[in-house]
DNA sequence: CTATTATAGTTACTCACACTAACTATTACC
DNA sequence: GGTAATAGTTAGTGTGAGTAACTATAATAG
C-alpha cells in the first residue's frame, strides 16, 4: 500500500521487484487487501496483465495507519537526533550494498 | 549455540528467556541440534530440568562456524567505521528500550 | 505467418518459525 | 499432605514466503 499511494497503479511483477519476493506472495496479499476493499485491480493495455491501485477507501486507510505509524516511529526513536537517525540509514543502505555483492 | 558456548549449559527456560521465545521453540530446536549430535541433555540435580550443553563435536562446529560468522560480518560492514559501529549498536539497544516500554 | 519462446499471473504444495493450550512429572509451600 | 508452581513435551494452529507447474497472452525468429 506504501508503494501504490506514493507510486501510483503497478503490477504484480512491479510490486514483487519493490518488495524483493516471488510473484505468488504477491497474488496472496493483493488479493487478501482486496476483499479488505482497500484495492482494486483493472486490466492494462497488455491483456495479461493487471494493475493494481489503491481504492478511496485503500487511500483513506492508508493514510491513517500512516499517521499511527509515524507517532509509533517517533516514539520509539526518541533520544536519537536527526542527525543519528540519518547517519544509521546511510550505514544500513550501506550494509545493503554489502550484502548485495 | 553462541548462548551454550559462552555461559555454559543452561535449561530449556533459561534458554527460553535469553532468546525471548517460547519453552516448546526450545524444545524443538534443541532437538534438532541434538539429532546432529552438537547438543546432550544431562539431567540436573531437580529431576524436572535437563541441563542442555554443547558436545564436544558441537564445540568445534560452533567455532568453525563462528569464523565463518565473523568474516562475514566484516566483509558487509565494510567502509562503517569501529566508531559508527559502536554508535549504531548503541542507537539500537536505545530504540530496543523505547519498544519495551 | 506460424512455431517457439518469453512474460504475467495463478494454483497447489511445501517449508520454516513460532505461538497457545493442554498435558505429564516433579518440586515447593501453607 | 494437598494445592500450587515449575520444567518440559505434545498437538494443533497461524503467518509468511518459496518452488513447480499451469493458463493465457504477447513477442520474435525462421
Amino acid at each position: 500500500m506504501y508503494y501504490l499511494y506514493n507510486y501510483g497503479a503497478a503490477t504484480n511483477v512491479g510490486i514483487s521487484h519493490y518488495q524483493g519476493v516471488e510473484k505468488p506472495t504477491i497474488t496472496r496479499n493483493v488479493n487478501r487487501l482486496e476483499e479488505l476493499g482497500y484495492l482494486e485491480q483493472v486490466k492494462g493495455k497488455d491483456n495479461r496483465e493487471k494493475r493494481i491501485q489503491l481504492t478511496k477507501f485503500g487511500i483513506t486507510i492508508y493514510e491513517d495507519v500512516r499517521v499511527t505509524i509515524d507517532q509509533f516511529e517517533q516514539e520509539i526513536l526518541g533520544g536519537i537526533t536527526e542527525e543519528e537517525q540519518l547517519k544509521m540509514i546511510r550505514m544500513m543502505k550501506e550494509i545493503r550494498n554489502n550484502i548485495m555483492k
